[in-house]
DNA sequence: ATTGTCGAAAGTTTCGAAAATCTGGTTTAC
DNA sequence: GTAAACCAGATTTTCGAAACTTTCGACAAT
């Protein structure tokens, strides 16, 4: 009989760096149809596109300047990532958002992002030391966003803060949880979003806090903390963004108007 | 300050049913394009389309009878599930399969699927039970099948393996970890079916024992049962599967060759 | 023998127009 | 008065051809 593994967590599943199967980090193609695809997944996450809006082709196809064909390939992606919807015969529309979902959501990034950091910790070189502080220096130097901030500064916090948890995370060994990590945590970002639009709450320095447990290999408590900062941002979001509570939150403009 | 939410798993994120955001199971939409894709999609996961194969539109579209847009975007969705790869200029070929892969996906499933069982169990119904019994009578009636069973046994096997493990979770209360464990399960038939084809293996009816201690709500004996049916599921991969262990597996056919 | 350049062939990407489908308002039948 | 049938306008879906890129082999130069 075969007993080349134990039943103990895989021997080598961490080993072995060969080729990966896990799907591809679309963005760093460079074709015109990714180019509309980042714009679009970027418009979404900043609910320039608001959750529940009807993706009409012509109105995109102005917008980013652009054929049908290619916005129906973008459109495709982004319904395979959960950012949009689509109906055979009456076309896309922006993913809703709701409690519910940013709960479920954030519940399974705990359960994620903490094994994802624990085998990043456990296999950490000092190219990933550099990158973390690094990537923090940029993100504090930068300041939480307050709601008045015009968008770029808020869309440039966005990106450093995604920068700073990827850098975190960046030596796990398991493409497939490091690509799901990361769908969710842009998942994430459209609810973010919202947080930074409506709240001016105190939040402490999670960031880094987590920076220097992490860079003292100190696993268990950057995991805890790590925890604490995705539960707290979820917190924040229940007590400051208005309607999200009941029912899906509406929160930028009425998604529908009639004519008198 | 808000205290709404307690620091524990969150109250309510399994209470709450309400509209879900997670990514559409795109199968039951009926248009063209999804039929396209629901076919591409069994190909692949059947090795009628083998890993690493260039995917070219010419064979594609008359293979599918079909127009390269609507191709363009099923392989686009194929690329998001991670079962095609794209190069910017040089189409598109089936994702490559390797040990190493096979190896991080299936620790990522016991990780993910332990965790969905074990919320099913907690909140089953009869209509759940139900569909336990009857989709394990009908997998059970089918029997493994062995190497030179036909194409379509194969495949209704698969069909049915499948529905049976999908009953398993289906109450499970969280959208999102429903979407990824059912993507990643997909991942792991393309492997299945290398065993499938090489193996002879005699294995205990893992299966009913799960269904058993399922239907007996032992959550801890469950979900320890449905994981040694991963693992072992690996081993048998490891030990039968000729050429997964040593670089990407070319079990089918040289997927090259040339001319004198 | 090796390297470099050119051009033809194969393949991919993008596009706009034709066909199919949906929406909402209006008419018609009961 | 209600409901079914119908029509026109708007929108989505599908398609094949034009434009562009890459690949490959032949030929010339080193």
């Amino acid at each position: 009989m075969a007993k080349v593994l134990p039943a103990a967590p895989f021997e080598g599943a961490n080993e072995n760096l060969a080729a990966t199967t896990a799907p591809q980090d679309v963005s760093r193609e460079d074709a015109a149809t990714f180019d509309v695809l980042r714009k679009m997944r970027e418009d979404i996450l900043c609910c320039v596109l608001k959750p529940d809006q009807k993706l009409k082709f012509g109105e995109l196809r102005q917008r980013y300047d652009t054929s049908v064909g290619t916005l129906r390939e973008a459109l495709s992606h982004l319904v395979s990532e959960g950012l949009a919807r689509t109906e055979s015969g009456r076309g896309f529309q922006v993913s809703p958002i709701s409690l519910a979902d940013f709960l479920d959501l954030s519940e399974l990034r705990v359960y994620l992002e903490t094994k994802t950091l624990a085998d990043a910790i456990r296999h950490g070189t000092d190219a990933w030391e550099a990158e973390i502080v690094s990537s923090y220096f940029l993100l504090s130097k930068l300041g939480a966003p307050k709601q008045d901030d015009p968008l770029s500064v808020k869309q440039e916090w966005g990106k450093r803060h995604k920068r700073y948890h990827d850098a975190l995370v960046a030596t796990c060994r398991s493409p497939w949880s490091l690509h799901y990590r990361s769908e969710l945590f842009d998942q994430a970002r459209r609810y973010h979003w919202l947080t930074m639009i409506h709240s001016r709450l105190h939040r402490r320095n999670e960031h880094l806090e987590i920076r220097d447990a992490v860079l003292a290999r100190d696993s268990d408590l950057a995991c805890s903390l790590l925890e604490q900062h995705i539960r707290t941002t979820v917190e924040q979001a229940v007590a400051d963004v208005p309607g999200l509570i009941r029912g899906n939150a509406r929160v930028l403009k009425p998604g529908k108007r009639r004519k008198s």
